[in-house]
DNA sequence: CGTGTAGTTGATGCTCCTCAATTTTTGTGG
DNA sequence: CCACAAAAATTGAGGAGCATCAACTACACG
């Protein structure tokens, strides 16, 4: 699973098209042919797998200007769905392809996106070795405030259970996780809603998320 | 951190020099320039990184055919070390990237490799968030058949130490789960080497790492 | 206004880690 | 080839961390 992001799809001028998708929708699943390469243009995506317990283990969550859908193969590994209402820019695969073959700006950007992606699936294998609950939560915490804070506010598109399915963990450590930064006064729920959080405290959350500040993986 | 195999080497007709390095010998540093690629002619290394805590975390083996080094940034954000004596091929990044923008099929070739190593790390962090520890080094030990058996008998280069770095677990846990295998006569020690193994009941095995069963990553 | 999902809270227990002691193996230099 | 030191592997006892199960509350949405 590889990243193609904004800049690519700009560079390489390929015709795109437009893609609208609401709470819940699934861009692609499993197995199906991977046509397109997609970058979000609005709104939030979770990409995931379904394991054959049911349960669904979620491998990255997709904000604007993310890229998905690039694969090795012919099919892809893995499925997509929206989180909220969602804009997506979309470009045809073998486009894509025939202009990195034309064009050496591109192939290196198509070069470098991949790894990119590698970089990225590795430092989150180490992190999830490595880290306990709290301090993955922390990170998680950190990493949407990056995001998608707004005026110090994060208004979270997903719910605990698909952040415990992103963190490895159950949702009921993940409440009892939020329930502590809370009470340490690290973080606060606007109007007691559990998606509505302010930070207050990034520096001790930082510390709490020590091992993972060595990496910092998410914002290079 | 990206995979350059044989293939890619071979095809791009790039001038390659050999490196001889006997075990415990450092191929190369996190930090250190990521001047070369290279593939593993003969023996056996590991790639790893060091966390603040001192332990190693290992990020993957690497034996006849594997091939490792290739960087996004300037700078190797890992480091490699030899298992056993090895043989290894050199090739200068810079040709290599020379031979990718000229020539259209080895630019195919090194998009491939990239995003086949993304794939491993994937799945790889998969594995560990859903596997217990039985199913780990069950999953562990039928790679390690398929890499390395020779008439039905494998000769692990590396300590249960490496083997614990690479499946997050600690040494104990390792020596007992293989104690538990013996017991159970999935494996049998030869001599009575915890490294010298012959599979008794692959099937068993297999069905001990079923969850991984479904994903098959080393062999794709 | 009722139903389903999300989130909360508590009790309990399993899995694997930690620490410590001992045995075995491996590598080195005489 | 042997002796020694260092590293690897084994084994046991105890405990921490997080999962599991269950029951309950609070929203969200038709």
């Amino acid at each position: 699973m590889i990243n193609i992001n904004r800049a690519i799809l700009a560079a390489t001028k390929l015709q795109t098209t437009d893609l609208s998708c609401r709470r819940g929708d699934t861009v692609y699943t499993s197995g199906a042919p991977a046509h397109s390469v997609y970058v979000v243009k609005k709104g939030a995506l979770y990409r995931f797998r379904l394991l054959p317990e049911g349960q669904r283990l979620i491998l990255q969550f997709l904000f604007r200007g993310d890229g998905f859908g690039y694969e090795k193969g012919p099919n892809h590994r893995n499925s997509v769905r929206a989180l909220a209402n969602t804009q997506l820019s979309v470009a045809g695969r073998k486009a894509l392809l025939a202009a990195s073959a034309a064009d050496a700006r591109s192939s290196n950007l198509l070069l470098a996106a991949p790894a990119r992606a590698a970089v990225l699936a590795e430092e989150q294998s180490i992190i999830r070795r490595t880290m306990n609950a709290t301090e993955r939560a922390a990170l998680f915490l950190l990493e949407m405030n990056d995001r998608l804070s707004r005026n110090g506010k994060i208004d979270l598109p997903m719910t605990q259970r698909h952040i415990s399915g992103y963190l490895g963990l159950t949702p009921e450590t993940i409440s009892r996780l939020m329930k502590e930064f809370k009470r340490s006064k690290i973080i606060r729920f606007r109007d007691n809603r559990p998606r509505q959080i302010v930070i207050h405290d990034k520096k001790r959350l930082a510390m709490l998320a020590s091992d993972a500040s060595d990496f910092r993986w998410w914002e290079t």
